[in-house]
DNA sequence: TAGATTGTTAATCGATTAACAATC
DNA sequence: TAGATTGTTAATCGATTAACAATC
């Protein structure tokens, strides 16, 4: 591997930063100031072997004999995340899923301004939800530009998802949210989070059948 | 293993069934009656090979030299998530999130039948959301029992996610879909899907700075 | 110092990919 | 029949777990 280049961390591992965090945040909200790998472990269900295996990608930042300072991993992880930094987003389809979205204050607690909504719907133009004014479409790639926006959120159907994502990623965005039931397709430069919730209920259906056969079969 | 021990399907091949459920969905609408793995895998980004293994868990779908009709597979695997009988569902936690889950027509369409929404907000108990009441939480268990509801749907705060699992558990639930910010514990009968939308929007901003970094070095 | 616990290497386990005989 | 493509076994790859020397 050369000098510069970034160790590739597998995505196993970064999809458990955030729970890291979720975890650690807990702990400095109960005053806890140390924890080993062990404790985490038991308070996770993991092993303290993958914690720290997991943790060691992005440097040492434990202690021998001592364990992980919990402020001092909480932002060292928070800096590995990128919440160091706000970005400027906006939502994309101001139906329902779009407008509970907007009216969630976690995201903007964590950095993450939503600085306007975008519909086609007439009936929806000039609302505003929590001071955010739903705009039509057509003035999107305008705002994204004025506005330095770095992340779109999809709340459209599906039949409008990829063109939709299309729009964005011409107009510069560096993120997508897609909670749009399709996969749609990005340039390689450009980060993409799928939140495909019907698959997820799929999947819950899914395993309550196999809970169900297995108390049938014991 | 035992002649009636259910072979264990591991959690990589589950998560991938209501894809292959999606696009099958989508071939199904473009009339295309036969797809080979080949094709299929060029289609949604796989290989050929992990589709054939992954199929090759519940039974052998396809023929030799044909491959796999599209209308049989799709209702199998429309079978194996359990698609073909339907849910009774509740939501608990009927703010923005809880509403925007209740107006999807989606779920239902699929099977999962909204029967009630439960809040502690005086505000919102009695209100309607598609015909659907907003009741108060401390009917909810009677309301379990005689609507004989399947799956609650937890919408609430992180505070109070696993006090809500807890009494639906309790009360005979039998899966949980959890959109709380927080891992909850549930017995293990019952079955679990969580989805945490904070920790996409974290993995996201991790994925984006990661590519930024990409582009400096390179 | 002695005990605790990390960082890291080596071993194991599981999931993905490759290969090909079976067969439509 | 010949060609295509599956089902399935074997090989590879990657992720998790175990072990332990380093060290606070």
């Amino acid at each position: 591997m050369g000098d510069n280049e970034v160790k590739k961390i597998s995505m196993a591992v970064i999809k458990r930063l955030p729970r890291y965090h979720r975890y650690l945040a807990e702990l400095l909200r109960r005053d806890i100031t140390r924890i080993s790998s062990a404790e985490l472990s038991r308070l996770m269900g993991l092993t303290a072997s993958q914690i720290r295996q997991d943790l060691n990608n992005f440097g040492g930042f434990g202690q021998q004999g001592y364990g992980y300072n919990v402020s001092d991993l909480y932002y060292a992880i928070n800096r590995i995340l990128g919440l160091n930094t706000s970005y400027n987003m906006i939502i994309v389809g101001a139906g329902n899923l779009g407008q509970a979205l907007a009216n969630n204050t976690d995201f903007s607690k964590r950095g993450f301004i939503l600085k306007g909504l975008f519909d086609i719907n007439p009936k929806l133009i000039g609302l505003k939800i929590r001071d955010v004014e739903i705009m039509d479409i057509d003035v999107m790639e305008e705002f994204i530009y004025t506005e330095e926006i770095d992340i779109g959120v999809i709340c459209t159907g599906r039949e409008s998802a990829q063109e939709t994502a299309d729009r964005l990623v011409k107009a510069g965005i560096k993120g997508i949210w897609n909670f749009a039931p399709e996969d749609i397709k990005v340039p390689e430069d450009v980060a993409l989070e799928n939140v495909h919730l019907s698959d997820s209920l799929l999947t819950l259906s899914y395993i309550m059948n196999e809970k169900k056969l297995a108390r049938k079969f014991s």
